[in-house]
DNA sequence: ACCCGTATTGCACTCGTGTGCAGTCTAGGC
DNA sequence: GCCTAGACTGCACACGAGTGCAATACGGGT
């Protein structure tokens, strides 16, 4: 009679694995359990065992012991974003290499965010990476407290204990307004997020920066606040923008990102009949893959997703391992994507 | 002295509560579920005393007294596909409404599929929900040996336990078809998804019969097998299909996904210099935000991404109550919305 | 043969929670 | 006043794992 019972009821324990080696249930646990004290034999016998019985660490149970899950809470603004959408692949492959999983928090509905991020502490995270404009940040405060490691990808924070990594969007803004005022363009103007977005204000800053550094006496800036930041908010703008006699309506445009540009370049050349970048140049933020497409082709600044990615799974890793330390910052450079809504 | 020793050493447990409450810990258990008798006093007590300390239920202890956690897993075939995204924000909006939270698993990578998909059951799911053309089935079997529930979105299983929920993709190849037929193309092309995708050969296959059973004896049909479900992958098979002269060119062209026949649409338009929808008409599937900016206004069938996740996230919430009933199949119907690339 | 340092091993306790069981309390009918 | 059903409550055990500590085994130097 061989050993035919495997894969009797279901979960296989680290005592069914034990049994089936001959040896104790530590000497399982320390197998799996890297820098643990294991013989080569031992360990191969346990290996063995642990196969045949298809046994597989439960991460609960032990995440209970150890006080802390292997869990990372990622809360996005919704899926409209198709850039923070772009973050989840590479953020979820640089967790993978940590032994850690992505916990998605949907927090579109700023009502619900307060009881969702509460319920995320129901897991015991090991931590939470804020992305782009999700959540008040007062609401981060019981994670402070409960020192729960946060950081943030391209908001600002200011607590001493929230790491920040951010693309360098003061830098985008200047490249942006470099670009345009290069190509010729005298009246600009820069399409903002809704207001308060940290984002949003800091590539404003570089533009408006870059404009005044410029020194050219005949320069004019205009600065527009967004309402939503996607293709319709866009079309929005342009249509309040650009209903105006030529001499007065701009005729270079720095919109905080691709969506907006997209609907604002659609609404240019569509509704009002302009030839881009002709009559009207038009520069985006984020390089989402629509904007290599021929139909926008968009010169645009480009965000190094994986970099972010990265750097922001990093410093919560370390932080896990030094809670306290003093909180970085990381600034990921930007690039300018020269394509044909501009002249240079 | 008042009570100000609240929120002393970081998390609160239920002996916590307990005996700030001066209760036993079975009551503060009971208060926090569902269904349990308590009385409505030391309830209020309980929750008052939670409420100080700042308490949270530990779900993972929860999860393993109750072998089975509250976490399902999302697997998705990388963030490239904007409809699969589009799920994420309603699958996981759905699942809390059950008290469940998404673990993300991005299996782009095929070959570490296997392996994230073991890892995932160290987390011991309560259930998986895969998503359109993710994983070799094979790699199921696991979850299905032990038990763990499975939901498919747009994929065939066959598998007596696994629920599948999927769009009608054959009324949407049908529903292509007629429209196409309608506007007057004659030569009709239908645009693959790479071989062996379940949701490319419906609507393949409702395509073509609805071109036969048009009776129109000049019509012919093309069937291309594209290589790559994006943008470019639609470039690409243009460059192949309609290089060629005029009365051997298609006329009318169904593409299997949105991406595709905006890169389809584009080459037609820019590389080859051809009118849409008067020289070929050309309809998309999925129905993403893209299509119905007024640059592309691609006529497409729509898919109902609320009810697809809502029906997943239902009927793997029944299978967990009741894990062995039969594989059913939920058909979500889909819509024809007619934009500028079709004449009718 | 003896001693000692090092590498393994197992015991037993621990983590924070759910839940069966038996005991206690309350209200209501007689 | 007594009895009984029903609603609560607490005790004690369970879940599946990590880990300090002491015990053991091993190897090499004298």
């Amino acid at each position: 009679m061989k050993k035919k019972d495997a894969l009797p009821k279901g979960w296989a324990t680290s005592a069914d694995v034990a049994a089936r080696a001959g040896v104790s249930r530590s000497a399982v646990s320390r197998t799996f359990t890297e820098g643990a004290s294991v013989s080569p034999a031992t360990r191969a016998r346990v290996l063995k065992a642990a196969e045949e019985l298809g046994y597989q660490v439960n991460r609960l149970a032990r995440s209970v012991i150890q006080r802390q899950s292997s869990l990372v809470g990622i809360v996005v603004p919704g899926m409209q974003n198709e850039f923070v959408v772009q973050l989840l692949g590479p953020l979820a492959e640089n967790l993978a290499h940590h032994s850690l999983a992505p916990l998605l928090i949907d927090a579109r509905d700023p009502a619900q965010m307060a009881s969702k991020l509460r319920y995320l502490l129901q897991y015991r995270v090991a931590g939470v990476i804020f992305t782009s404009g999700s959540p008040p940040i007062e609401l981060a405060q019981e994670y402070l407290r409960l020192r729960v490691p946060v950081a943030m990808i391209n908001r600002d924070a200011n607590l001493e204990s929230v790491d920040v990594v951010t693309s360098d969007n003061q830098e985008g803004g200047t490249l942006a307004a470099d670009c345009l005022i290069k190509g010729g363009a005298r009246r600009l103007a820069y399409v903002n997020l809704p207001s308060g977005t940290y984002s949003g204000i800091s590539r404003g800053a570089g533009f408006s920066e870059a404009v005044a550094r410029s020194g050219i006496a005949s320069i004019s800036l205009e600065l527009v606040q967004g309402t939503i930041p996607d293709y319709a908010g866009g079309v929005d703008v342009a249509a309040q923008l650009l209903d105006r006699p030529p001499e007065r309506r701009p005729d270079g445009v720095f919109c905080a990102n691709d969506l907006l540009a997209f609907g604002f370049l659609d609404a240019a050349r569509y509704d009002f009949g302009l030839r881009v970048p002709e009559d009207i140049a038009i520069v985006g933020f984020d390089d989402i893959p629509m904007a290599s497409t021929q139909g926008f082709a968009l010169t645009t600044i480009r965000q190094d997703v994986e970099a972010l990615a990265r750097e922001a799974v990093g410093l919560l890793v370390q932080r896990m391992a030094e809670p306290t330390t003093l909180a970085r910052t990381r600034r990921i450079p930007v690039q300018l994507v020269p394509r044909a809504t501009s002249k240079s």
